[in-house]
DNA sequence: CACGGACCATTGAAAATGTCAATCATTGAG
DNA sequence: CTCAATGATTGACATTTTCAATGGTCCGTG
């Protein structure tokens, strides 16, 4: 009755029964790499990635944050904002303005043509996010959203 | 009523009510981010990554995979599943074993060394998780776990 | 049986990311 | 005013990703 015997390749999807297949960290990985993979292409024809495009989106929704706040969000080396900063205010998208309550800072802030890119890969991201969820209710969406937050920001 | 005048600074946690805030592919970026740094931090102590842990779990469960289908299912380069095989080979946790179905490929399958330290790794990896997952009930875990496996396989 | 295209593992190189320490300007506390 | 701490920046270094090329093996076709 011992498995010494198996020969047999394990099916197409064998290995997601394995300890594997519970383990959420495992999950999440996978998960994110697959979502990763699918809004970058579909960024790409904006010139955008999904980095450049989250420093984008909060350049243009008017947080006006630093670039240390940036770095934190996004769970990025400071030094690494400071390249995406810096290919975005190449393309005229965003504007550094240091903060006048301390002018040690860096405010980001999107030009007219940053929103305006913004506005179209979103829908862009939204479509993709839209195909992603597509074998899910909005409920579940919404409860699935909610738990992500909970690891996301254990606060 | 413009925002022209708004000289404060976000609060901690202004950016979370951004647009990002709803964005599935940041959430999960952002809690896949955090989650590994938790797992590779516990893992640490045993010598392993989550990367290593993955693969040393996948051949200790017996399902003796193929490195494809290791490359396949943890989204790998077959390339960075070498290097993976090759560490946790000369650690002796782990053989290669010319599959006798198939001679170009290689079956994964742990030593008794390895079993033994996956049972110790995989007791930290359960801590990690239970830690994570504290302010979730363990119904929203499965629901949470359900979710994530739809992302993670669309089949 | 022999051929040829496809597939597995491996290698090596190049590009992208992640991590760290050092520096400069500025802040805020004492 | 002085000084430790902080934000942005730079440059170096490690790790990870991504690709193309190669040798061995498989398998369908002729």
């Amino acid at each position: 009755m011992s498995a010494s015997g198996k020969t047999r390749l394990p099916g197409r999807d064998a290995l997601r029964d394995s300890v594997l297949g519970g383990d959420l960290v495992f999950l999440l990985a996978r998960a994110n790499a697959l979502t990763l993979a699918a809004a970058n292409a579909a960024l790409a024809e904006h010139g955008l990635k999904a980095r450049s495009y989250s420093v984008l989106a909060l350049a243009a929704d008017g947080a006006r944050p630093t670039q240390r706040e940036l770095a934190e969000f996004l769970r990025l080396d400071p030094s690494q904002v400071v390249a995406l900063v810096d290919g975005l205010e190449q393309r005229q998208l965003v504007e550094r303005r240091t903060d006048p309550a301390d002018r040690r800072a860096n405010v980001l802030v999107a030009t007219d043509a940053g929103r305006d890119l913004f506005a179209r890969a979103q829908q862009a991201a939204r479509a993709v996010e839209r195909g992603l969820l597509a074998p899910v209710t909005p409920e579940e969406h919404e409860r699935l959203a909610g738990l992500l937050r909970l690891l996301a920001f254990p606060d």
